[in-house]
DNA sequence: CTACTTAGTCAAGGTGCTTTACTCGCAGTG
DNA sequence: CACTGCGAGTAAAGCACCTTGACTAAGTAG
Protein backbone atom coordinates (compact mmCIF):
# COMPACT_ATOMS: atom_id res chain seq x y z
CA UNK A 1 0.00 0.00 0.00
CA UNK A 2 2.72 2.47 0.75
CA UNK A 3 5.34 0.85 -1.13
CA UNK A 4 7.96 0.58 1.85
CA UNK A 5 10.34 -1.08 -0.29
CA UNK A 6 12.96 -2.36 2.24
CA UNK A 7 14.10 -5.45 0.34
CA UNK A 8 13.02 -4.41 -3.28
CA UNK A 9 14.56 -0.94 -3.86
CA UNK A 10 17.36 -1.07 -5.44
CA UNK A 11 18.38 2.60 -6.44
CA UNK A 12 19.70 3.97 -3.43
CA UNK A 13 18.94 7.48 -4.79
CA UNK A 14 15.17 7.89 -3.93
CA UNK A 15 15.66 8.43 0.28
CA UNK A 16 13.13 5.88 0.45
CA UNK A 17 12.30 6.39 3.75
CA UNK A 18 11.36 10.24 3.85
CA UNK A 19 7.98 11.23 3.02
CA UNK A 20 7.08 12.62 -0.07
CA UNK A 21 5.56 15.76 0.73
CA UNK A 22 8.94 16.27 2.72
CA UNK A 23 11.02 15.78 -0.10
CA UNK A 24 8.79 18.05 -2.89
CA UNK A 25 9.29 20.46 -0.20
CA UNK A 26 12.79 19.84 0.14
CA UNK A 27 13.29 20.36 -3.94
CA UNK A 28 11.40 23.67 -3.96
CA UNK A 29 13.55 24.78 -1.67
CA UNK A 30 16.83 23.70 -2.84
CA UNK A 31 15.83 25.06 -6.04
CA UNK A 32 14.56 28.22 -5.27
CA UNK A 33 17.29 28.61 -2.93
CA UNK A 34 19.54 28.56 -5.54
CA UNK A 35 17.97 30.68 -8.24
CA UNK A 36 17.70 33.40 -5.55
CA UNK A 37 21.49 32.98 -5.24
CA UNK A 38 22.06 33.20 -8.88
CA UNK A 39 19.78 35.74 -8.97
CA UNK A 40 21.87 38.07 -6.32
CA UNK A 41 24.66 36.64 -8.41
CA UNK A 42 23.27 38.70 -11.27
CA UNK A 43 22.49 41.95 -9.46
CA UNK A 44 19.32 41.58 -9.20
CA UNK A 45 19.85 40.71 -5.23
CA UNK A 46 17.37 43.25 -4.35
CA UNK A 47 13.95 41.60 -5.26
CA UNK A 48 12.76 38.38 -3.88
CA UNK A 49 10.72 35.88 -6.19
CA UNK A 50 7.40 37.22 -5.11
CA UNK A 51 7.97 40.50 -6.89
CA UNK A 52 9.09 38.49 -10.09
CA UNK A 53 5.54 36.87 -9.84
CA UNK A 54 4.03 40.40 -10.03
CA UNK A 55 6.44 41.34 -12.77
CA UNK A 56 4.69 38.42 -14.85
CA UNK A 57 1.03 38.72 -13.66
CA UNK A 58 1.70 42.55 -14.70
CA UNK A 59 3.68 41.96 -18.18
CA UNK A 60 2.10 42.67 -21.31
CA UNK A 61 -0.67 45.54 -20.26
CA UNK A 62 -0.44 46.52 -17.00
CA UNK A 63 -3.34 45.50 -14.64
CA UNK A 64 -4.98 47.47 -11.63
CA UNK A 65 -3.87 46.50 -8.37
CA UNK A 66 -7.27 44.57 -7.43
CA UNK A 67 -6.11 42.61 -10.48
CA UNK A 68 -2.43 41.77 -9.50
CA UNK A 69 -4.21 40.60 -6.02
CA UNK A 70 -6.22 37.96 -7.77
CA UNK A 71 -3.09 36.71 -9.81
CA UNK A 72 -0.86 36.68 -7.25
CA UNK A 73 -3.66 35.26 -4.72
CA UNK A 74 -3.58 37.77 -2.00
CA UNK A 75 -5.83 40.81 -0.64
CA UNK A 76 -5.55 43.82 -2.46
CA UNK A 77 -4.04 45.91 0.05
CA UNK A 78 -1.26 43.23 0.03
CA UNK A 79 -1.08 44.22 -3.86
CA UNK A 80 -1.54 47.64 -2.97
CA UNK A 81 1.61 47.19 -0.49
CA UNK A 82 3.81 45.50 -3.12
CA UNK A 83 2.84 48.05 -5.75
CA UNK A 84 3.90 50.98 -3.32
CA UNK A 85 7.30 49.06 -2.44
CA UNK A 86 8.32 48.63 -6.50
CA UNK A 87 7.05 51.79 -7.35
CA UNK A 88 9.31 53.35 -4.71
CA UNK A 89 12.16 51.60 -6.39
CA UNK A 90 11.63 51.76 -9.70
CA UNK A 91 10.51 48.98 -11.29
CA UNK A 92 6.38 49.90 -11.93
CA UNK A 93 4.57 53.00 -12.33
CA UNK A 94 1.07 53.81 -11.59
CA UNK A 95 -0.74 55.41 -14.42
CA UNK A 96 -4.03 57.07 -15.00
CA UNK A 97 -6.31 53.82 -16.67
CA UNK A 98 -7.43 54.23 -19.66
CA UNK A 99 -10.89 52.94 -18.72
CA UNK A 100 -11.10 55.91 -16.28
CA UNK A 101 -12.88 55.71 -12.84
CA UNK A 102 -10.89 55.43 -9.75
CA UNK A 103 -8.39 52.53 -11.33
CA UNK A 104 -4.90 52.99 -11.90
CA UNK A 105 -2.80 50.89 -14.31
CA UNK A 106 0.16 49.31 -13.29
CA UNK A 107 2.84 49.02 -15.63
CA UNK A 108 6.28 47.87 -15.83
CA UNK A 109 9.64 50.15 -16.34
CA UNK A 110 12.63 49.00 -18.00
CA UNK A 111 14.24 47.88 -14.96
CA UNK A 112 11.60 45.50 -14.30
CA UNK A 113 11.87 44.31 -17.86
CA UNK A 114 15.02 43.63 -17.59
CA UNK A 115 14.65 41.45 -14.39
CA UNK A 116 12.68 39.37 -16.11
CA UNK A 117 14.67 38.65 -18.74
CA UNK A 118 17.60 37.94 -16.14
CA UNK A 119 15.25 35.62 -14.32
CA UNK A 120 14.01 33.85 -17.13
CA UNK A 121 17.45 32.89 -18.71
CA UNK A 122 18.56 31.98 -14.78
CA UNK A 123 15.80 29.44 -14.75
CA UNK A 124 16.47 27.91 -18.48
CA UNK A 125 20.73 27.78 -17.48
CA UNK A 126 19.23 26.07 -13.69
CA UNK A 127 16.99 23.75 -15.40
CA UNK A 128 19.78 23.20 -18.20
CA UNK A 129 21.80 22.10 -15.46
CA UNK A 130 19.99 19.90 -13.08
CA UNK A 131 19.17 17.66 -16.67
CA UNK A 132 22.33 16.47 -16.13
CA UNK A 133 21.93 15.19 -12.78
CA UNK A 134 18.05 14.46 -13.20
CA UNK A 135 15.72 13.55 -15.73
CA UNK A 136 13.92 16.85 -16.09
CA UNK A 137 11.12 15.63 -18.60
CA UNK A 138 10.55 12.80 -16.45
CA UNK A 139 10.36 15.43 -13.32
CA UNK A 140 8.28 17.77 -15.06
CA UNK A 141 5.95 15.07 -16.19
CA UNK A 142 4.90 13.21 -12.85
CA UNK A 143 4.68 16.91 -11.40
CA UNK A 144 2.22 17.86 -13.83
CA UNK A 145 0.51 14.94 -13.11
CA UNK A 146 -0.15 15.98 -8.97
CA UNK A 147 -1.03 19.36 -10.07
CA UNK A 148 -3.91 18.07 -11.82
CA UNK A 149 -4.64 15.55 -9.70
CA UNK A 150 -4.84 17.70 -6.63
CA UNK A 151 -5.92 21.19 -8.53
CA UNK A 152 -7.66 19.67 -12.07
CA UNK A 153 -8.17 20.87 -15.17
CA UNK A 154 -8.41 24.71 -15.13
CA UNK A 155 -5.55 27.74 -15.10
CA UNK A 156 -3.13 27.08 -12.53
CA UNK A 157 -3.71 28.71 -9.19
CA UNK A 158 -1.22 31.59 -7.79
CA UNK A 159 1.65 30.08 -6.00
CA UNK A 160 1.59 31.40 -2.38
CA UNK A 161 4.11 31.34 0.41
CA UNK A 162 3.81 27.71 1.52
CA UNK A 163 3.48 27.59 5.29
CA UNK B 1 19.97 24.19 -24.41
CA UNK B 2 16.70 24.61 -23.02
CA UNK B 3 15.14 21.93 -24.56
CA UNK B 4 12.18 23.89 -25.67
CA UNK B 5 10.29 20.92 -27.65
CA UNK B 6 7.57 23.44 -29.77
CA UNK B 7 7.43 19.85 -32.37
CA UNK B 8 8.72 17.39 -30.38
CA UNK B 9 6.74 16.92 -27.25
CA UNK B 10 3.70 14.45 -27.60
CA UNK B 11 2.73 14.09 -23.67
CA UNK B 12 0.21 17.81 -23.47
CA UNK B 13 0.72 16.70 -19.70
CA UNK B 14 3.93 18.25 -18.71
CA UNK B 15 3.07 22.38 -18.85
CA UNK B 16 5.54 22.82 -21.33
CA UNK B 17 5.54 26.48 -20.71
CA UNK B 18 5.80 26.73 -17.10
CA UNK B 19 8.77 26.84 -15.53
CA UNK B 20 9.86 24.19 -13.30
CA UNK B 21 10.67 26.38 -10.26
CA UNK B 22 7.40 27.30 -10.32
CA UNK B 23 5.97 23.49 -11.02
CA UNK B 24 7.89 22.44 -8.15
CA UNK B 25 6.32 24.97 -5.56
CA UNK B 26 2.86 24.46 -7.00
CA UNK B 27 3.15 20.72 -6.78
CA UNK B 28 4.37 21.58 -3.04
CA UNK B 29 1.62 23.96 -1.98
CA UNK B 30 -1.12 21.55 -3.42
CA UNK B 31 0.56 18.44 -1.77
CA UNK B 32 0.57 20.37 1.37
CA UNK B 33 -2.61 22.26 1.46
CA UNK B 34 -4.62 18.76 1.14
CA UNK B 35 -2.41 17.38 3.50
CA UNK B 36 -3.40 20.15 6.30
CA UNK B 37 -6.38 20.06 5.11
CA UNK B 38 -6.88 16.28 5.98
CA UNK B 39 -5.26 16.73 9.10
CA UNK B 40 -7.68 19.42 9.64
CA UNK B 41 -10.48 16.60 9.18
CA UNK B 42 -8.92 13.95 11.21
CA UNK B 43 -9.35 16.44 14.32
CA UNK B 44 -5.59 17.81 13.88
CA UNK B 45 -6.17 21.17 13.34
CA UNK B 46 -5.00 22.94 15.44
CA UNK B 47 -1.11 22.35 14.64
CA UNK B 48 0.63 23.32 12.11
CA UNK B 49 3.24 21.38 9.81
CA UNK B 50 6.41 23.26 11.71
CA UNK B 51 4.67 21.62 14.76
CA UNK B 52 4.85 18.12 12.91
CA UNK B 53 8.21 18.92 12.36
CA UNK B 54 9.31 19.87 15.97
CA UNK B 55 7.59 16.63 16.93
CA UNK B 56 9.71 14.50 14.18
CA UNK B 57 12.92 16.28 15.54
CA UNK B 58 11.87 15.00 19.03
CA UNK B 59 10.59 12.03 19.06
CA UNK B 60 12.18 9.15 20.50
CA UNK B 61 14.54 11.12 23.48
CA UNK B 62 13.55 14.52 22.96
CA UNK B 63 16.06 17.27 22.74
CA UNK B 64 17.20 20.52 24.07
CA UNK B 65 15.40 23.99 22.66
CA UNK B 66 18.57 24.10 21.11
CA UNK B 67 18.94 20.88 19.70
CA UNK B 68 15.87 21.62 18.22
CA UNK B 69 16.45 24.97 16.79
CA UNK B 70 19.74 23.52 14.86
CA UNK B 71 17.16 20.52 13.66
CA UNK B 72 14.63 22.79 12.21
CA UNK B 73 16.99 25.91 11.48
CA UNK B 74 15.86 28.67 12.92
CA UNK B 75 17.30 30.58 15.99
CA UNK B 76 17.02 28.89 19.75
CA UNK B 77 15.11 31.93 20.68
CA UNK B 78 12.24 30.87 17.52
CA UNK B 79 12.85 27.11 18.82
CA UNK B 80 11.84 28.59 22.95
CA UNK B 81 8.68 30.12 21.91
CA UNK B 82 7.41 27.10 19.59
CA UNK B 83 8.29 24.96 22.38
CA UNK B 84 6.60 27.63 24.71
CA UNK B 85 3.29 27.56 22.31
CA UNK B 86 3.67 23.81 22.21
CA UNK B 87 4.26 23.22 26.11
CA UNK B 88 0.96 25.58 26.89
CA UNK B 89 -1.51 23.32 24.66
CA UNK B 90 -0.09 20.04 26.03
CA UNK B 91 2.02 18.72 23.41
CA UNK B 92 5.31 18.98 24.94
CA UNK B 93 7.16 18.68 28.59
CA UNK B 94 10.23 20.46 29.64
CA UNK B 95 11.84 17.90 32.47
CA UNK B 96 15.30 18.53 33.70
CA UNK B 97 18.03 17.42 31.82
CA UNK B 98 19.59 14.32 32.53
CA UNK B 99 22.70 15.78 31.54
CA UNK B 100 22.35 18.42 34.24
CA UNK B 101 23.52 22.22 33.57
CA UNK B 102 21.07 24.47 32.77
CA UNK B 103 19.74 22.00 30.13
CA UNK B 104 15.84 21.10 29.70
CA UNK B 105 15.00 18.29 27.82
CA UNK B 106 11.61 18.78 25.74
CA UNK B 107 9.70 15.58 25.39
CA UNK B 108 6.68 14.84 23.54
CA UNK B 109 3.51 14.05 25.57
CA UNK B 110 0.80 11.25 24.38
CA UNK B 111 -0.95 14.09 21.94
CA UNK B 112 2.12 14.61 20.39
CA UNK B 113 2.41 11.01 19.26
CA UNK B 114 -1.37 11.04 18.57
CA UNK B 115 -0.47 13.52 16.12
CA UNK B 116 2.29 11.73 14.86
CA UNK B 117 0.76 8.51 14.14
CA UNK B 118 -2.05 10.49 12.32
CA UNK B 119 -0.13 12.53 9.96
CA UNK B 120 2.01 9.56 9.41
CA UNK B 121 -1.38 7.84 8.38
CA UNK B 122 -2.39 10.92 6.18
CA UNK B 123 0.58 10.99 4.60
CA UNK B 124 0.92 7.49 3.38
CA UNK B 125 -2.95 7.59 2.45
CA UNK B 126 -2.10 10.58 -0.03
CA UNK B 127 0.92 9.19 -1.41
CA UNK B 128 -0.57 6.16 -1.93
CA UNK B 129 -3.62 7.86 -3.96
CA UNK B 130 -1.15 10.34 -5.59
CA UNK B 131 0.07 6.93 -6.77
CA UNK B 132 -3.27 6.45 -8.67
CA UNK B 133 -2.57 9.54 -11.02
CA UNK B 134 1.36 9.64 -11.34
CA UNK B 135 4.44 7.10 -11.36
CA UNK B 136 5.16 8.12 -7.71
CA UNK B 137 8.36 6.20 -7.55
CA UNK B 138 9.69 8.36 -10.66
CA UNK B 139 8.48 11.55 -9.10
CA UNK B 140 10.75 10.54 -5.28
CA UNK B 141 13.47 9.21 -7.59
CA UNK B 142 14.45 12.43 -9.46
CA UNK B 143 13.06 14.33 -6.54
CA UNK B 144 15.98 13.12 -4.91
CA UNK B 145 18.27 13.48 -7.88
CA UNK B 146 17.41 17.21 -7.81
CA UNK B 147 18.07 17.68 -3.68
CA UNK B 148 21.29 15.38 -3.99
CA UNK B 149 22.94 17.81 -7.36
CA UNK B 150 21.96 20.67 -5.37
CA UNK B 151 22.81 19.69 -1.43
CA UNK B 152 24.98 17.17 -1.82
CA UNK B 153 25.80 13.25 -0.28
CA UNK B 154 25.03 14.68 3.55
CA UNK B 155 22.60 14.25 5.73
CA UNK B 156 19.13 16.36 4.56
CA UNK B 157 19.21 20.26 5.74
CA UNK B 158 16.29 21.67 7.13
CA UNK B 159 13.02 22.57 5.23
CA UNK B 160 12.26 25.81 6.26
CA UNK B 161 9.20 28.15 5.10
CA UNK B 162 10.01 29.38 1.78
CA UNK B 163 10.16 32.70 1.08
C1' DC C 1 38.11 32.90 42.56
C1' DT C 2 38.01 34.35 37.88
C1' DA C 3 37.17 33.70 33.13
C1' DC C 4 35.03 31.43 29.63
C1' DT C 5 31.38 28.62 27.62
C1' DT C 6 26.80 27.00 26.92
C1' DA C 7 21.61 26.91 27.57
C1' DG C 8 17.80 29.41 28.25
C1' DT C 9 14.97 33.59 28.33
C1' DC C 10 13.33 38.49 27.98
C1' DA C 11 12.46 42.30 25.11
C1' DA C 12 12.33 44.83 21.06
C1' DG C 13 12.09 45.00 16.22
C1' DG C 14 10.97 43.75 11.43
C1' DT C 15 8.51 41.66 7.62
C1' DG C 16 4.60 40.57 5.24
C1' DC C 17 0.36 39.60 5.33
C1' DT C 18 -4.82 40.25 7.03
C1' DT C 19 -8.94 42.62 8.83
C1' DT C 20 -11.46 46.72 9.39
C1' DA C 21 -12.86 50.91 7.89
C1' DC C 22 -12.63 54.76 5.13
C1' DT C 23 -12.59 57.78 0.64
C1' DC C 24 -13.03 58.63 -4.18
C1' DG C 25 -15.19 58.28 -8.78
C1' DC C 26 -18.80 56.78 -11.39
C1' DA C 27 -23.45 54.64 -12.83
C1' DG C 28 -28.25 53.90 -12.31
C1' DT C 29 -32.80 55.19 -10.57
C1' DG C 30 -36.56 57.88 -8.90
C1' DC D 1 -31.14 66.77 -9.67
C1' DA D 2 -30.06 64.35 -5.36
C1' DC D 3 -29.66 59.49 -3.64
C1' DT D 4 -28.11 55.12 -3.52
C1' DG D 5 -24.94 51.69 -4.48
C1' DC D 6 -20.74 49.69 -6.10
C1' DG D 7 -15.98 48.94 -7.32
C1' DA D 8 -11.12 50.54 -6.81
C1' DG D 9 -7.83 52.39 -3.91
C1' DT D 10 -5.84 53.50 0.59
C1' DA D 11 -5.01 54.15 5.58
C1' DA D 12 -4.45 52.07 10.01
C1' DA D 13 -4.16 48.58 13.12
C1' DG D 14 -3.35 43.85 14.25
C1' DC D 15 -1.25 39.42 13.94
C1' DA D 16 1.89 35.47 13.01
C1' DC D 17 6.34 34.43 12.91
C1' DC D 18 10.83 35.15 12.93
C1' DT D 19 15.22 37.84 14.09
C1' DT D 20 18.78 40.57 16.80
C1' DG D 21 20.57 42.08 21.05
C1' DA D 22 21.08 41.79 25.79
C1' DC D 23 20.89 39.36 29.80
C1' DT D 24 20.82 35.40 33.49
C1' DA D 25 22.01 30.93 35.20
C1' DA D 26 24.84 26.73 35.45
C1' DG D 27 28.79 24.41 34.68
C1' DT D 28 34.04 24.05 33.68
C1' DA D 29 38.96 25.15 33.08
C1' DG D 30 42.82 28.12 34.34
Amino acid sequence: MTQSCHHICVTRDDYAGVELTFLLGLGFQLVLGEFTRRLADAGQGDLRPVHGMAFQALKGDGATATELAERLGVTKQAAGQIVDDLERRGYVRREPHPGGGRRKLVVLTAAAREHLLVAGRVLHELEAELAGSADVGALRRELSRVVRALHGEGGLPPLRPVW
